[in-house]
DNA sequence: GCCAACGTTGGC
DNA sequence: GCCAACGTTGGC
């Protein structure tokens, strides 16, 4: 199992729509290193939630639920999409200033590379991110 | 193939 | 609104 870190900027796409629609084709991801991450991934790997521009913080957790396929909007072929669903909402949304700030996440490939949209977690970061969580 | 110009992302 | 980082485009 694998974990992730993908983003979405809340007035475009937040935790709550995600939830309000069940489930959800991340499509869009026009980043080379992006979709490479999202080709990895598979049925049952984990994922942050991650708002950005608003809130700048991480909201809850989701499942992917479907592995790359053709991201339908895109006209070109060239670039693919998975299906996630939410799993958990965070009690405690944990901002980018306390990521940031703790060294365990010093590593984390998002901290690292500010404008990747989608990024790998070790387990141990997502575990952690998981535990500032819940306060 | 190099590099300057330009556009986009995203934090502040 | 500003700016840094980074990707893409296009001239040469």
């Amino acid at each position: 199992m694998n974990y992730w870190l993908m983003k979405s900027e809340p007035d475009a796409f937040s935790y709550d729509d995600l939830v309000e629609k069940g489930r959800a084709e991340w499509d869009g991801v026009r980043n080379h290193a992006a979709q490479g991450h999202m080709r990895a991934m598979r049925k049952g790997d984990l994922s942050i939630f991650y708002h950005s521009n608003i809130g700048v913080e991480a909201v809850g957790i989701m499942e992917i639920v479907g592995e790359a396929a053709p991201d339908s909007t895109d006209e070109t072929g060239k670039w693919i999409a998975v299906h996630v669903a939410p799993k958990e909402k965070f009690e405690k949304p944990v901002t980018l200033k306390t990521m940031k700030a703790d060294p365990k996440l010093a590593d984390m490939a998002m901290i690292r590379q500010s404008r990747l949209s989608v990024s790998p977690l070790t387990a141990a970061e997502f575990r952690h991110i998981v535990d500032l969580s819940k306060g």
